[in-house]
DNA sequence: TTGTAAGCGTTATCAC
DNA sequence: GTGATAACGCTTACAA
């Protein structure tokens, strides 16, 4: 590989004012050697050496990212966040266009901080980005207190003070609620998740919030907890079909995709038409979701806008000292496909 | 952050004598300097930086990796092959026990020469893993031609000589008919790729060798083509079901789990109860699968494997000046679940 | 406007 | 056995 010397002895000038020609730093070189060198790094193919460049300006244009996060996810029968995989693209490429690369890297399941740990004391990375960040995440509070650059897809404890950005989930559901209101249904369930779920909580708030705006009581029978998983969507259908005929909900908003295809499999099952007797509205629009039948109505998360605004942020963390802490929440849009209809009653 | 010097400075010696120590080089260092040392290094919590390291020794021990390889993956529509996904965990584990980061970056559709290029030419990586290699593949051929290390995950065309891990897939669909036609089956169907496709076509041949071998004819009314889509699979129901009642084939043997799901789909649409009336098989074991009704069988890659073999090859190869090209080829595992039974009639 | 040279943190060659 | 020191390829302060 050709090195800057290299190009200094093709064009007849010294390597520093190469450098400052490459790099467009002092204005104060003359058009024709800043041509020369031009001409001769084209010449034989001059690319500047990252890992020198590197060295000299400590950093390392690297950002650690961390692919599998939540427990089970080493299995194919776990690996059903699609999401988050397909976050990764448009994270790798807002990084790429800010002059960074990811370097993906795995952990123990539980212990994250030696890993990051590792990372942070070889100067293998400049920062992080975070994914799928739970209450008292433990890379979250391990980052704040080495003080080290990072983002997070994702909120965590509301006392941290850390650069987030994240679906607005609960203005995601209240959308969901809405249009099935507006289909006229009046018996509306949510598919939740444990109650030591951060992102199933703000989704709750969202159902309970869009009911008390349409002035309508919320029923406890109404509201199911379960894993991410698709049996949990199968148990909910059990669950409320236990409830009275007359009482039985007529449209189920479901915290994940894969929930929501439980439910959609157990409903069918149980030849319960989903799309006409039963309505089921999704969360995260997962790939499989439009070709299920029916095509899934769910509420997509703004996956490339996160990833950008990661990135953005990110390079603010980075050149600024003074890393005032930023926050963003973007809302999701609600993709209507065939999965609700009115109520048939 | 330390550097060798404090430590030097720690334990009374010189810079040289602590990377001695660290690095296990030279044998003769006295014990009780070579404990100082350690414990010097312990103390004031040192780790070798990398970037410093990697220039002097100019390597980066970082793997370039394009995650997004097949066009139409960009959209969540396109981003259905979770088994790459799933890939990639074990790729990135297996790289880190070997001492290696994987670097993950992504490519303009149809070009991607220029990004590899870019990312060699700048000392940005010390080596490629490819993945989803096709026919005629720019990448491989590209870096052939650069002679820069890479491994990969798939075959390509056969006069090229490159080190690549892939499944066996004839072998795998083989086992698939070869089941089914213990079942009881004689009029098996393929849902195959189109005519381009070498994947494809070794899945394919499986099917062929296994109907030959079991002294079957090989009915052209059972090969149907299709696309990497849901859709295709329902294509393939619909052409089946047009054949003549007595000829229409009593088990599909899909080329992907994905196929197979449309297939299932339409099947279920048609009132064929798949399980019984018809049976099916997929290939990939994508997360999904289990959670069908019924639950499908299907060939798993092994894909802890194949991540492992790749980063194993790729240290011969970075290791080695003598590139002696290895080839291995896994054979894939038939997962039995519910979409298959004997035949009917 | 351009060149000299220091230095980033290592590793490794050579003295001693 | 151990310690100076050169070198990896670059950026940048300072000198010319």
């Amino acid at each position: 590989m050709p090195t800057i010397k290299d190009v200094a002895r093709e064009a007849g000038v010294s390597i520093a004012t190469v450098s400052y020609v490459l790099n467009n730093k002092q204005a104060a070189v003359s058009a024709p050697t800043r041509r020369h060198v031009i001409e001769a790094a084209e010449r034989i193919g001059y690319r500047p050496n990252v890992t020198a460049r590197n060295l000299r300006s400590s950093q390392t244009r690297l950002i650690g990212y961390a692919w599998y996060d939540a427990p089970g996810n080493e299995a194919p029968s776990g690996r059903l966040n699609s999401v988050l995989e397909w976050f990764t693209f448009y994270l790798a490429r807002a990084a790429e266009q800010a002059g960074y690369h990811l370097l993906t890297f795995t952990y123990p399941i539980g212990e994250p901080e030696p890993t990051y740990h590792e990372l942070i004391r070889t100067g293998r990375v400049d920062a992080f980005v975070l994914a799928g960040t739970v209450a008292d995440d433990a890379r979250v509070q391990f980052l704040i207190e080495q003080g080290f650059p990072f983002v997070s897809f994702g909120r965590s404890n509301p006392e941290w003070q850390f650069p987030w950005v994240d679906t607005d989930g609960k203005e995601g559901v209240q959308q969901a609620v809405n249009y099935l209101v507006g289909l006229g249904h009046r018996r509306i369930a949510m598919l939740g998740w444990p109650e030591h779920s951060l992102t199933g909580n703000f989704r709750l708030a969202g159902y309970l919030e869009a009911l008390t705006q349409a002035g309508m009581p919320v029923n406890p029978n109404y509201i199911w907890r379960g894993d991410h998983t698709v049996q949990a969507g199968r148990d909910a259908v059990e669950w409320f079909c236990r409830l009275p005929a007359s009482e039985q909900p007529t449209a189920i908003v479901a915290v994940s995709d894969l929930m929501a295809i439980g439910l959609m499999q157990e409903a069918a099952r149980r030849g319960l038409d989903v799309g006409r007797r039963l309505s089921v509205i999704g969360f995260d629009d997962v790939p499989m979701t439009e070709f299920l039948r029916p095509a899934l109505t769910t509420i997509q998360q703004p996956i490339p806008e996160i990833g950008e605004a990661l990135i953005s942020m990110l390079e603010t963390v980075l050149n600024k000292q003074e890393a005032d802490v930023a926050n963003l929440l973007i809302p999701p849009r609600l993709v209507i496909r065939d999965s609700c209809a009115p109520p048939l009653d």
